[in-house]
DNA sequence: TATGAATGAGTCTTCATTCAT
DNA sequence: GATGAATGAAGACTCATTCAT
């Protein structure tokens, strides 16, 4: 792990958090755990975070900033395809296959759900996708897709399959009828 | 509490731990928290359970069957209505009015997205709910509605205010066209 | 170490601390420390104190007690004689050649000036041989006499050597002239 | 501070070592905490002094200094007026009202009382005192003189206030009968 | 020379678990 | 069977100290 590059350090270390995150849980990650994963000694998970409660944070903030970046690429492809169902599927699907997302999705779910600090945090992505599909939708029906969207990565991540585009067309379909 | 009547002891901690669970977490429950919740010395609450692991599984059940127990009256309700859309949104309006049901559901989730062994109890509600709305729906919407129960019950968990009833209707209506 | 009786080994723990205190400072005691002079295991010194700080205020209080049980010698000393200096450095000259009470003053003075929780403590001697000697002289020369006491226990811990009778009472006739 | 001024760096850094001393005690200073009191990066408090110890140890020599400067002060006055005790009690009166020199003075006896090669220099006040007393008392009413005088010290330091004059003179009158 | 990144020893503290009573 | 004392493993966190840059 680079020494001496205090940047590159503490992002591999809220990278390896975010890993663990992701793993066993929020609530679960240890210093040492960390430091393992990582490859940097316990000392350096301590430097940089003022707390373990802060590492977490960071480490869940990484997970909703990568969420944000697939994000864009669902409202890049609904703008260019003028906010085509079929599109939303095709970008869903794709998002659900990626377990990283699933997991991360989930894990600030659980975070946000038992500590009001992280509760922003855990709705951005949420507040996002309503945002993005407003423009296509009315906001009721972009709220009702999101709410959607959420149950489906549950589902995803407690069952570890994904369904089918056809039945996630099903899900969708109802709410894209055009604005 | 009840010192000569282990069978009510026992269920009085477990109910303790549950309580425990749906404040703070699955995660963050104690034996030391539970015994003075329970209002039981410490001991009782390793007497009865082989480890913290186990009495965590147990009040975790416990929120399950309360949960199955809601469900029930759900299905109650639909048979006795035939399946009425109506019907469905009100007692769901009610079941988020609930915030033990909405925070117990999202324990079994975080609980279960994160320990494979628990994850059978935290998929009971939704297998229980589809099995019910197969009644009367097809089962693609019958697992449409269960997915839309979960984002709604997690939209719930973290915005800390239930949806209007005329929400509910929208999100439930176009998957209760009769089978 | 007396296994299962909580008072004998909570008092041992004290006392332990109270030792070391003594020996170290008040700010170098530790729980690892203790616990090995104590003869029991690291848990035991966190079983009955909430923190270092409660443990470190109860060796304090310990020492303080037993300043106190010498002071109450020296009033019933005082008592027996009707208040003749010659007892008062007797018994002045017998508590600086503890050097227990000498280490166990001086702690409980550096304690207090930087501690304001625990200044009350560390003042409590001072206020209690004031009483004392207030039967005999005026508060004036009773408070003069408690400084003087200060003094000499100040000196006598940082020289290692106790001053004769002879000079005590030089120091002390001044204001033992009969209220 | 100080960028190119190794001497005056060094000087900062003891500086606020002594300040910090005096507000939290010898024991409490950190590397970290002395390099922000003073301005410092926290290199610059490990370069010039080969220990924390070492640091520790120049800020009570500092604060020694600062308390032998004050004495001049006070042999000055009294050689001036051929050793009048209420000038002796005019300068004592001021060093109390100096809540620096009281902090000092009790740093160095807590340092001294547990650290047998800090003794010294907590005892160089005391014999400078001696000394300069002696010129005008005789030996014993010196030293008496300067047990007084830590005990007015200890006395003002644990309750915050100082003494009137009066009492002061009260004190000091006994010990002060020209040689 | 000056700096602050890096490290790991050591601290306090919590707590699951065991087990004597 | 019931209790809470006992223990030690493990965790968060601090910081003196070293040393690359």
């Amino acid at each position: 792990m680079a020494k001496r590059d205090p940047q590159a350090r503490r992002a591999a270390i809220v990278k390896a958090a975010a890993d663990l995150v992701i793993e066993v849980g929020p609530e679960r990650i240890t210093h040492r755990l960390v430091a393992e994963r990582a490859g940097v000694p316990l000392g350096s998970t301590t430097q940089y975070f003022t707390s373990l409660d802060d590492l977490r944070t960071q480490a869940l903030q990484l997970l909703a900033k990568e969420i944000d970046d697939d994000l864009d690429a669902v409202r890049r492809s609904l703008v260019a395809s003028g906010g085509s169902p079929a599109l939303l599927v095709d970008r869903l699907h794709e998002y659900l296959h990626n377990s990283r997302n699933v997991a991360a999705d989930v894990s600030l779910m659980s975070a946000g759900a038992f500590d009001s600090d992280l509760r922003e945090l855990s709705l951005r992505w949420q507040n996002n996708f309503v945002e993005i599909l407003n423009e296509y939708v009315g906001h009721d029906s972009a709220l009702a897709l999101a709410m959607l969207a959420d149950g489906v990565v549950v589902h995803t991540a407690l069952h570890g399959t994904v369904v089918s585009k056809d039945f996630l067309h099903t899900l969708v379909a109802p709410f894209m009828a055009q604005k």
